[in-house]
RNA sequence: UGGGGAUUAGCCAAGCGGUAAGGCAACGGACUUUGACUCCGUCAUGCCUAGGUUCGAAUCCUAGAUCCCCAG
């Protein structure tokens, strides 16, 4: 529990800087209030691109000014290493085996929260804070994790996989605040990041063209595009680039009801790519899905079968499922509607209410027939 | 070498004498701490070619090219 005789004068705390509005932003709240703050930045990847460019060092410099401005310590980090090991080389296994992964989950519960913090903890401090739009509270002995107030910022998804002991040295000052409002105060406080462009893409890595990017590390296979029915539409340039619902780069058009087409399918055993013709296509939608490596942040075991909301990708509305727990980390989700281009390797994060309960790995999707020993929606409530 | 029909941007396609719709694809941007989706914008001085009629032709006429269909 939190040391109730801890003064902020007292209580050190470590920021993950980004070179961002929000985490300078959180800087400056925690040193506002008292806190005894130092400025950290993380350097996880050697992001020089094509012009020889480095976009880490500007990000650094960035928070070397920040900290300047706000009068805090700055240090430097360098995770690469672990980053590559814990999180990357995750992120290229999941798609050798054609899936589509979160490698941002991954990098909050390794790297972030993992060794991050564990360095922080080195350097004496007592907590750690970023600037992630979510909310952390604390009662009955156990820390729960809330959407972040600015709804159309909410980062919980990204946070699912954390647990009590990462959540109880853990600060999100910014998590009670609107992007509008952060904008606002480092605006006024003249922090030189106020009106920095929000930062996309891959954590630490950045925005890349994603093909270009990923070639470099896996080879492509081409192979061909068809639809449901066996049609030969065209070729890909290997299913590693294509992911379940996507409907740019597909390159065919013309044909058909003139609709759009999109993913709906990969055979990584024949390299052949799946397509089906407009949005409203039914090979597009699912009915459940089967999640692994489940986490609770509770750390408690929830009933077997219970309602909640639940996101499938980051940024999509809640949608009512029910949660059927099976052994070994693992669950069946039912939808209460069907849902569109479910992706195995994304997260399914539960919610119930403003509380986000954790979450699993997507690893495959029911299109149209559930398991048979799951209880029906009806009478699960 | 009988007859008939077609030929408009990468693809599909409107247009029927008055100065080239729309969709798909592509490209650009917005949105976005994954990948996507979505939204917005751009995209034929020219309509198979060459002549002709007309104030004016993708639209009419003539010849040619290519493709398709029906007959032989």
């Amino acid at each position: 529990g939190i040391n109730m005789a801890a003064t902020p004068q007292s209580t050190r705390v470590v920021v993950g800087m980004s070179g961002g509005v929000d985490s300078s932003v959180t800087a400056l709240l925690l040193k506002r209030q008292g806190y005894d703050v130092i400025g950290i930045f993380m350097k996880n990847w050697d992001d020089t691109d094509e012009f020889g460019r480095c976009t880490a060092e500007e990000d650094a410099e960035d928070v070397r000014r920040v900290c300047g401005k706000i009068g805090i310590p700055f240090y430097t980090v360098n995770f690469e290493k672990q980053y590559m090991d814990k999180v990357f080389a995750y992120f290229l296994d999941e798609y050798r085996k054609g899936r589509t992964p979160n490698p941002d989950v991954m990098c909050n519960r390794e790297i972030k929260f993992g060794e991050f913090l564990q360095k922080a903890l080195d350097l004496g401090a007592d907590y750690i804070a970023t600037g992630h739009y979510a909310r952390i509270d604390y009662a009955d002995g156990q820390y729960r994790l809330l959407r972040g107030v600015d709804a159309n910022k909410d980062q919980t998804y990204f946070l699912n996989m954390l647990n009590q002991y990462q959540l109880s040295k853990s600060m999100f000052p910014i998590g009670h605040l609107t992007k509008q409002q952060v904008r606002e105060m480092a605006a006024e406080a003249g922090l030189p990041t106020a009106h920095k462009k929000d930062s996309t893409g891959v954590c630490f890595i950045g925005e890349r063209n994603f093909r270009e990017f990923l070639s470099t590390y896996l080879p492509a296979q081409p192979g061909e595009i068809r639809t449901l029915d066996g049609e030969l539409k065209g070729t890909h340039q290997g299913l590693m680039y294509y992911t379940i619902g996507q409907r740019q780069g597909l390159g065919i058009g013309g044909s058909g009801t003139g609709e759009p087409w999109f993913v709906a399918r990969k055979d990584l055993a024949n390299n052949i790519l799946y397509v089906v013709q407009g949005d409203k296509h039914p090979s597009l939608y699912s009915k459940g899905l089967f999640a692994t490596d489940l986490h609770w942040i509770s750390g408690k075991h929830p009933e077997p079968v219970f309602r909640c909301t639940a996101k499938f990708r980051y940024r999509q509305p809640d949608q009512q499922v029910t949660v059927h727990i099976r052994p070994d980390r693992t669950c069946d989700v039912v939808f209460e509607q069907p849902q569109k281009a479910v992706t195995p390797g994304q997260a399914v994060v539960f919610y119930q209410g403003e509380v986000c309960l954790g979450g699993g790995i997507i690893d495959k999707v029911y299109e149209d027939a559930l398991p048979e020993d799951i209880t029906p929606l009806e009478t699960a409530k």
